[in-house]
RNA sequence: GGGCGAAUGGCGGAACUGGUAGACGCGUUGGACUCAAAAUCCAAUAGUAGUAAUACUGUGAGAGUUCGAUUCUCUCUUUGCCCA
């Protein structure tokens, strides 16, 4: 009996060998068929792949090869991601060098990633830190240079002291470095940056045109660029500075009546007359202290600090409120200046309550009258325009905003203003392993940047890591250069490995281009993405970028046909795991512990009793890891892939559990031996004249159930559908049914099965002698049934069910029904008021109690 | 504080445009096989009452629309995510 057990050791093996072998997902330009480009969020090579590679690439290969079979030409490759700070941390700490620890990662990954049997044109295989890529990404760092979408500034950054770098707004986390989770410091560098920010209203709008997007990440995309509508006001001052003017933005025009102090940034232009009063370098450091996240600014308390100036109000000329620093406001909103209405905005109202300020109401809500008075909190709802002259009556906020807008511009006033809260993207990193930004500077200080036939400028493989700072600012003989006999110094910051995923998508339909990134005809036929496919944790950042950079290479460029990279954008779930802790609060792996009469306990240490916490993201911290490789040596490919889609709907987080990842495997075992019996009766060439077609129809529902189900991502129902097809067959087939029959209609749902598990399909096919795979079409007429559960309620109530023809009318059911013992019984021999009757479905009969 | 989503048995989760709630799996219970155990197979499994047929209750809470609501509307509670 054992010889007859499904051993997925060899099966898996042989047919990743013959997949390999026969290049079966290599891809070209085949303008015969449609294309379809599945693409995964490529992989940073940290070390090995995690539970969450396994549930991404599945989900991806199940698509995949769903297409295949579907007659699409393909597109589905895989790479690196592979400079980032990790690499440079682990190479200093082992004393290795980046590019090499990476490579062996990246020969380690690439076998565990084969061993899940994944359908990818390795042949296209790309890793960001290979000098044919990074080359190009550097003659396109030139190109945007040269579109002026690329310049230098000096500003304040985000500096990370433990990683010494500079961080994106993004990359701040609570104020925290998202790696070092150092406190981030303010300093003020020299950095390159991309101007997204002309981007800011076509990244907007085209949101629209991603249909098949989820809905959420357009929303956080939206909230992120931040289009705000206002209004720019030029406050007239008086006071004993030279200080005539003082411009605000604000989104709320219509509350100007509501004035009552005017607050500046700490940071703003008139602070310099401010610097030798010592109160105020003191609350200038009370400040800092409050952190700069809105956050804080919004929990913590609101401080002032008051200068001798005061602001007019422009609409009543006999106003004058005072002028404050304040802790709230930031240099980098607006122009670092608001002016404050504490009845209409909450912040602004503790503000004036601690300061004891004015407040006055100038919007009512719809339900109040004029005499309407803002009381415990500031009201920042819909309403009417109360105590404001001219203004009076409008509606809050549908007219009031545009309205005032247009009466301050007609008066000179204000200035209607567009804002955008998204920032250009800096993209400069102080680390060594990174594309080097091809850019240099004479003596002066001036910038060239270096010959597009000077490319690619190499990074130096010797470097020392334990220097402060960015190591490449020590390599003298490959900082110092010269270019047409002058003498020039590198710039030494390489970019940010963001800029290496925004175009990697570009790369894959010409992996082996010499001259530039892609080829044209080949973007052309391969782009855009229809399906991508990663987690969620990239909403923001990573697509956004990419959006930005397909249209920052299409800028200026009549023959770049398609403006967003991702036609198409799936976000599935994180895969969770119950997290332990031993009676010494130490995180315990799952390895350490043992289950005694339902009790955890840690192993070899029956005393020591495990807390079982929440079930959290799989992380290195909490021990609750599970290790795919094991996983798959223990069970196979096929079973993981199974198990990793059974259980939870693929866009939501899954829980891991040893007992499902079990009956996976088993139910493998099963299928097989289900197999061998539905090839021994296919063997028998035995002929039913008179046949039942319920095995038919059976096929044909799950061939319309599972393409329903892989066209709308409820992957955990196809594993729900293929145990119904095992229960179907391994029941039904103690019935006969002509061979041949058997034989056409399981090709069929080893078709179904294919995407799901590959290696035993492929295995069974081959036992089977059949090699003509096609997806097969759902058969509408069969899915009609002679006969139709027609359930009666009786007042609304579910009674009983009749099976009866199909298409019977409204009066042959009522027949049919009145004559049935149960619903008699609950009729008996009251009238009935009212029949509701829908065909081949249901009658609804109402009878007077 | 704002935005978006979610809530269904012991657990994970099904349910097409409002029309048989609980597919499928896990777990649990019972049985078969076995000296015994594991493995495997068969059966039961929302709750309450009943030997049973069956009846009543039931999709976070409350209201509403409807002949009929897990599904639509409103209010609330809890919870997740994002932005703060």
């Amino acid at each position: 009996m054992t010889s007859d057990r499904y051993n997925f050791k060899t099966v898996e093996e042989k047919w990743q060998k013959f997949w390999e072998n026969s290049k079966s997902f290599s891809s070209k330009i085949d303008r015969s068929k449609e294309k379809f480009y599945c693409l995964e969020m490529f992989p940073y090579p940290s070390g090995k792949i995690h539970m969450g590679h396994v549930r991404n690439y599945t989900i991806g290969d199940v698509l995949s090869r769903y297409k295949s079979l579907k007659g699409f030409n393909v597109l589905h490759p895989m790479g690196w991601d592979a400079f980032g700070m990790p690499a440079e941390n682990a190479a200093r700490e082992n004393n290795l060098n980046p590019k090499n620890w990476t490579n062996k990662n990246i020969s380690v990954m690439k076998k565990q990633l084969k061993r899940l049997g994944l359908s990818i044109d390795w042949d296209r295989e790309i890793s960001t830190c290979s000098e044919d890529y990074y080359k190009h990404q550097q003659l396109f760092f030139l190109e945007l240079y040269d579109k002026g979408l690329v310049y230098r500034k000096e500003n304040y950054v985000n500096w990370d002291p433990i990683d010494q770098t500079v961080l994106a707004n993004e990359q701040v986390i609570d104020g925290k470095g998202w790696r070092s989770g150092a406190t981030v410091e303010r300093k003020k560098l020299s950095q390159w940056f991309f101007k997204i920010s002309k981007f800011s209203q076509e990244l907007l709008d085209d949101l629209e045109k991603l249909k098949d997007w989820p809905n959420k990440v357009k929303v956080m995309q939206k909230n992120w660029i931040g289009k705000s509508f206002g209004c720019e006001i030029a406050f007239k001052i008086e006071g004993d500075l030279p200080v005539k003017e003082i411009k605000c933005f604000t989104t709320r025009p219509d509350t100007l009546f509501g004035f009552s102090f005017l607050a500046l940034s700490v940071d703003h232009d008139i602070s310099k007359y401010f610097l030798k009063n010592k109160e105020f370098l003191q609350f200038k450091e009370e400040c800092s202290k409050t952190g700069t996240t809105e956050e804080a600014i919004a929990i913590g308390e609101k401080i002032g600090f008051k200068t001798n100036l005061m602001a007019i109000n422009p609409l009543n000329r006999n106003q004058k409120v005072p002028v404050f620093f304040a802790n709230f406001v930031l240099m980098d909103y607006g122009f670092g200046a608001v002016f404050g209405c504490p009845a209409h905005d909450q912040r602004d109202f503790d503000f004036a309550t601690k300061y004891k300020l004015e407040i006055k109401t100038v919007v009512k809500p719809l339900d109040e009258d004029d005499k309407y008075k803002v009381k415990n909190e500031a009201y920042s709802g819909s309403g009417i325009i109360i105590n404001s002259e001219f203004l009076n009556g409008l509606k809050v906020p549908d007219e009031s905003i545009h309205k005032t807008i247009n009466l301050l511009e007609e008066k000179k006033i204000g200035k209607k203003q567009i804002n955008f809260r998204l920032k250009d993207w800096g993209v400069s990193r102080q680390r060594y392993w990174g594309c080097p930004i091809p850019m240099a500077y004479d003596q002066n200080n001036n910038v060239i940047p270096i010959p597009k036939n000077n490319l690619p400028v190499k990074l130096p493989d010797k470097v020392n890591l334990n220097s402060k700072g960015n190591p490449l600012d020590s390599v003298n003989e490959w900082k110092n250069i010269e270019i047409n006999g002058q003498k020039y110094t590198r710039e030494t910051d390489t970019l940010d490995t963001f800029v290496c995923s925004s175009w990697y998508y570009l790369r894959f339909c010409s992996p082996d281009e010499k001259n530039y990134g892609f080829v044209k005809e080949e973007i052309d036929y391969w782009m855009p993405v229809d399906q991508y496919i990663g987690g969620v944790e990239h909403a923001i950042l990573h697509l956004l970028y990419s959006r930005f950079f397909t249209k920052a290479l299409g800028y200026k460029n009549k023959n770049f046909n398609f403006s967003e990279p991702f036609k198409g954008l799936f976000t599935q779930g994180m895969v969770c795991h119950e997290t332990y802790k031993d009676k010494n609060n130490n995180w315990l792996s799952p390895d350490e512990i043992q289950i005694v009469e339902g009790k955890y306990q840690k192993k070899d240490d029956p005393n020591n009793i495990v807390k079982i916490g929440p079930s959290e993201s799989m992380s290195k911290s909490k021990k609750n890891v599970i290790d795919p490789e094991k996983i798959i040596n223990n069970y196979g490919a096929d079973a993981v892939r199974l198990f990793i889609l059974s259980d939870s709907p693929p866009e939501k987080d899954v829980q891991w559990s040893e007992q499902g990842m079990i009956a996976s495997y088993k139910f493998l075992q099963k299928l097989w031996t289900l197999h061998k019996r539905i090839k021994s009766k296919i063997n028998e060439n035995k002929e039913i004249l008179e046949e039942s077609d319920e095995l038919i129809k059976f096929t044909n529902q799950m061939i319309q159930k599972i393409t329903h189900n892989l066209e709308n991502f409820n992957y955990n129902v196809i594993v729900a559908n293929i145990y119904e097809i095992y229960n179907f067959f391994n029941k039904h087939l103690e019935i006969d049914y002509n061979s041949e029959n058997i034989k056409q209609n399981y090709l069929k749902i080893l078709i179904l099965l294919t995407p799901t598990i590959p290696h035993f399909t492929s295995e069974c096919m081959e036992d089977l002698k059949i090699d003509n795979v096609e997806w097969p079409e759902t058969d509408r007429k069969l899915l009609i049934e002679n006969n139709v559960d027609y359930i009666v309620q009786i007042n609304g109530k579910k009674r009983l069910i009749l099976n009866e023809n199909r298409d019977l009318d409204q009066e042959s059911l009522l027949v049919k029904v009145k004559t049935n013992k149960i619903s008699q019984k609950y009729i008996k021999n009251r009238s009935i008021d009212k029949i509701i009757f829908i065909k081949n479905r249901l009658i609804n009969i109402l009878i007077n109690e």
